[in-house]
DNA sequence: ATAATAATGCAATAGAGTTGCAATAACGGT
DNA sequence: ACCGTTATTGCAACTCTATTGCATTATTAT
């Protein structure tokens, strides 16, 4: 038997059918250093003719089964990550997002993040479970 | 003289007209203590004929002179709130936001946050200037 | 009171994302 | 290799938030 390429695992190791729309945007996903919105994702997948809709839905899928994750981008519009490796190869939930004030990319960066931020005595009733720590500054790229 | 409203103080201050749409939001704003979508801001002045475009021009115009902030809510709508006040009486621009799982409502707390969360080695060539710290779960209104 | 300027209301428009539904593809069982 | 079940896909229409252009109205300094 020869090896299955590794989008093709990682979609079975998940439960999900294997599907040429998949696998593609998950190659587009993986070869990404920032979080991509749709229309970014669109502009790289340009000659297949994957629907926008089946595009929404196929991210969709990825987030519910935990694939990847969305992060809200500062003009309002959901962009789509895989969960990043930390360097012990392991899957990093908790991370940071570093936010470029220049190029606007997001970038998902594996970063302990974890009891850095509590609540001070006066604000009772709160209870915290997750959070997300976003970094606005300039990146690699914009220097 | 008489006494001014403080409402009508604060838009003198910021070199902003008084106008009675501007007094209108502001007071909304000053008795919410979450964060208020352009919808519900509406919903709660429902009766005076403020058109739904002045009302986002009044935000922005709020935000542009820095007299309220908006944050990116989950559901991809601007939240917008006046800055919120610590111990001390004075203004902070660095705070946290609590999101509730449940009601969605998203507070800002008045949460010293600065330099909590230092960059790994690997990650060169990011400089950070500002961030948000994003906090998930319970909010007192939904225990 | 008047003039200069900014704020406002209305209609049209843009853009991201969603919904319903029929056609198609994946895959376990034979 | 074929079939039947079920999930995925494409298409059209739609929802919802927010924006733009422009003519009208209100605010403020003089
Ligand atoms: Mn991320
Ligand atoms: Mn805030
Ligand atoms: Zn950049
Ligand atoms: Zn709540």
């Amino acid at each position: 038997m020869f090896e299955k390429n590794k989008s093709e695992q990682l979609l079975r190791q998940y439960g999900l059918k294997v599907t040429s729309n998949r696998l593609l945007v998950l190659d587009v996903l993986m070869s990404s250093r920032t979080a991509l919105s749709h229309g970014e994702i669109q502009k790289k997948i340009q000659g297949s003719r994957l629907d926008k809709v089946t595009l929404y839905r196929t991210l969709d899928t990825f987030v519910k089964h935990d694939i990847a994750h969305k992060v809200a981008s500062e003009d309002r519009n959901w962009l789509y990550a895989l969960h990043p490796i930390d360097e012990n190869d392991s899957v990093r939930n908790d991370h940071a997002h570093f936010i470029c004030d220049y190029c606007e990319r997001i970038y998902c960066l594996p970063v302990e993040t974890r009891n850095t931020v509590p609540l001070p005595e006066s604000e009772e009733g709160f209870v915290i479970r997750t959070h997300e720590y976003r970094l606005h500054g300039v990146c690699p790229q914009c220097h």
